[in-house]
RNA sequence: GGCGCGGUAGCCAAGUGGUAAGGCCGAGCUCUGCAAAAGCUCUAUGCGCCGGUUCAAUUCCGGCCCGCGCCUCCA
């Protein structure tokens, strides 16, 4: 059966297919801006866009998609960091991907084919911005920016019926002094001294030197690593409107052809039920959770645990499951057979997978298999499995804490009581290491430590 | 106000016009001095509320209540 997705243009259930001879299949990801660690709730969608990744590889074959997402790495935030720090937007940008690379190490994403970045594509957005200008989509303002003729565009609005809304007045409209039209929306943003800092570049044809606007670069650069029609384009429902509606108009009334032929929009994830915000408190990075002793792979088995056009209720009780289900799946696979078994034990969970990506229905299937037991299931069918998921049931590497000398001292003493078979005094002993913090775990031939979970 | 998503056991979460997957927690048991680990077993006559359609609805239709998100640069 092929991959079937909700394209969130067509609003209805679509099969996935390369639409170009090479049968290459073309997907772009809206990637991260880095001005600050990603937090978990970007790292659900990233996370899903990398199960859909796999299971694409293995329905085209690895070398039959091309896997694109990009870094934005100059807007207004990223300007604004560097604002805020004093420091080079290229050394805060190059920190924060690095950052982000790291996380998404941790989190066993495979990383896209190509990861371009909106500075080193100025020049492919410039030309794509005269275009637009030259086929009478932009104009010029008088400040020297350049923004996008809305009403050129009669297809605006198609993929988040903006038609059907009402456009709430906000404190936007201040700043439209200069547009034609307040719905009109920035290509080229003209360089201003007070808040740009030195980040500029000369624009476009006629235009002020500047930088470009958000929307622009995914336009471009899809244009230019993927062609001008690509097979699948996804985000975080938040990008519905405006950025992938801009992008729409921009690449259609540039190119003149169908920008995407699929759209997947996956939803938000929200903390103890509700939007993260730092204010409230429920705000984390994947940092947050492994300070607080959580395995990446655990976020990862977390983020992927609801259904991903349904908003996810992360809480730590979340982390909790998921380790404790991880746990499972690596005893599951120790004791399989390294040969034979049914190679098609788990169709249940590719079925799940293609049916819209069916995350929970999949991760369902998959323990009821693990619940029936090893005996019979094919050990390359279940790696299999866990490579579409992505998960690396390698032991964690827990972090060896260091342990404080009073600790290991309680923990010597109670040793030697237990061995004296003192019990009292090693009851005793292992109260006093709980309220310290730690965990003594006892073996036949010695013990270990472990922190308690904050 | 507009648009969209959702309300299923203590928590997380699938799903179906024919009588509720799965994970966690919890309980009991086995094994262990204790604890942990591991294994086994059990855990929703019920799917927001009220009507309707139907032989049959949690699943379809209508109304209502509640929650969440978005509405110009947030994945």
């Amino acid at each position: 059966m092929a991959i079937q997705l909700f394209d969130s243009l067509s609003r209805s259930l679509q099969p996935l297919k390369p639409s170009h001879a090479d049968g290459v299949f073309r997907f772009y990801n809206c990637g991260p801006t880095v001005y600050a660690p990603a937090h978990i709730g970007n790292f659900r969608t990233f996370t899903v866009n990398d199960v859909l990744r796999r299971l694409l590889e293995l329905e085209f074959g690895a070398g039959k998609v091309k896997h694109v997402r990009n870094l934005t790495d100059v807007d207004d935030r990223t300007i604004g960091q560097t604002q805020k720090e004093k420091r080079p937007l290229a050394e805060i940008t190059q920190k924060w991907t690095d950052k982000f690379h790291a996380d998404c190490d941790a989190l066993n994403c495979l990383r896209p084919h190509v990861e371009p970045t909106a500075t080193g594509h100025i020049r492919e957005q410039v030309d794509m911005i005269e275009c637009l200008m030259q086929k009478g989509n932009a104009y010029r303002a008088a400040d020297g920016s350049v923004y996008f003729k809305l009403s050129t565009f009669p297809g605006y609005g198609a993929l988040s019926r903006i038609k059907e809304r009402e456009l709430k007045v906000t404190n936007a409209v201040a700043d439209a002094d200069h547009k034609d039209s307040v719905s009109d929306f920035a290509l080229w943003k003209a360089y201003k001294p007070e808040e740009d800092g030195d980040v500029k570049w000369p624009g476009p044809k006629g235009a002020s030197e500047g930088r470009p606007g958000w929307h622009i670069e995914c336009s471009a650069m899809i244009k230019k690593h993927l062609g001008e029609t690509i097979d699948l384009h996804t985000g975080g429902v938040d990008l519905l409107f405006p950025h992938h509606e801009n992008e729409i108009a921009q690449s259609q009334c540039c190119n003149g052809t169908t920008f995407a032929n699929h759209w997947y929009h996956s939803e938000h994830l929200l903390v103890d039920g509700t939007t993260m915000s730092k204010s409230k408190g429920n705000y984390y990075t994947l940092s947050d959770l492994t300070d607080k002793g959580y395995s990446p792979m655990a976020v990862r088995y977390a983020l992927l645990s609801g259904h991903p056009r349904k908003q996810l209720n992360f809480t730590l009780d979340s982390m909790h499951a998921a380790e404790s289900a991880l746990k499972h799946l690596r005893a599951f696979h120790a004791a399989l057979a390294p040969t034979g078994g049914s190679e098609n034990a788990f169709a249940a969970v590719f079925a799940a997978l293609h049916d819209d990506l069916n995350l929970p229905g999949a991760l369902g299937a998959l323990f009821t298999v693990v619940n029936q037991g090893p005996a019979g299931v094919s050990r390359a069918a279940f790696e299999r499995v866990l490579f579409v998921l992505g998960f690396k049931l390698d032991a964690p590497a827990a972090p060896k804490a260091d342990i404080p000398a009073a600790i290991a001292d309680l923990a010597a003493k109670r040793w030697a009581a237990k061995q004296a078979k003192d019990f009292a005094t090693a009851d005793a002993l292992r109260k006093d290491l709980a309220a310290a913090g730690w965990s003594m775990l006892d073996r036949k031939d010695g013990y270990s430590l472990e922190p308690l979970k904050k």
